[in-house]
DNA sequence: CTAAGTGCAAAATGTTTGCATACTT
DNA sequence: AAGTATGCAAACATTTTGCACTTAG
């Protein structure tokens, strides 16, 4: 986990400025590699996987695994919201394989609950909530 | 997702006798195939794969995903699971790995919840909370 | 100059698939 | 016989890695 930054360079700069651009939190290191290959390929991709997880060590970039086979997602956050702003919860769909993102305050509330009572610390970029969507129930 | 099964064949058949007789949380299709290689291949590895995913559709065995790159695991619950016993909710320790069964008045709430405000039909049997426990803090 | 970062192509990983064969009913 | 299931090997998709090269400090 020694990943912090030492130098600055040209690449990591505009990754993030793309990023921030595109605050999406469903955003896969595929589709970035695409968007900067059909840019005349300004960063490898190496160079991207590598920057990401750095991202995601920095706590710059969220990380979120929605299931084991298709790719992680990641989601810009920015340096100073780390508490400004709302956790983004998962729910996937079993039946049709939608992705639902959601704030929920009873879901925070639920997170406290389970660390107070039950000593346990939920990650919720880690954490999906399987079943059935409404379009499907 | 028409996965029920017409024929009982001999590999599905010892598939589930070993699932049963090991049903850690922690097993995963490799560990899996693995084993029966060093018992002479009696099933391959497609079939594995397989009967592992039509297993999980039918509620016998569930599929945790602990992180995008590592390989799935499977935790044989039986036929009975669905047909309600008390409600078991699953949290995942990502340190060491452990996993917590629990029965929680809260996160029934929570479900209801999430159906009413939500229109999402959470299915806890298939929902795996993953984040730190008590030991790892 | 040195350490850090990059890019390529190749490897690793875990899982799925096409197709001919074999088994269930 | 007809419909399923199997096994192999090859295909896949995503991510990681080895190594020579470039760049920031």
């Amino acid at each position: 986990m020694n990943t912090r930054p030492k130098y600055k360079t040209k690449q990591k700069e505009i990754l993030l400025e793309f990023l921030e651009a595109s605050p999406s939190p469903h955003i896969t290191a595929g589709d970035v590699c695409e968007y900067f290959k059909s840019k005349g390929s300004p960063i490898g991709q190496s160079t991207i996987y590598r920057q990401l997880e750095r991202l995601v060590d920095e706590g710059i970039v969220n990380k979120y695994t929605i299931d084991g086979n298709s790719p992680a997602c990641f989601e810009y956050v920015g340096e100073g919201a780390h508490h400004e702003k709302e956790t983004c919860y998962h729910c996937k769909c079993e039946k049709c394989g939608k992705l639902i993102h959601l704030h929920c305050e009873e879901l925070e509330e639920f997170q406290i609950h389970l660390l107070q009572e039950h000593h346990f610390k939920m990650d919720p970029a880690r954490t999906v909530f399987y079943g059935v969507c409404d379009d499907c129930l």
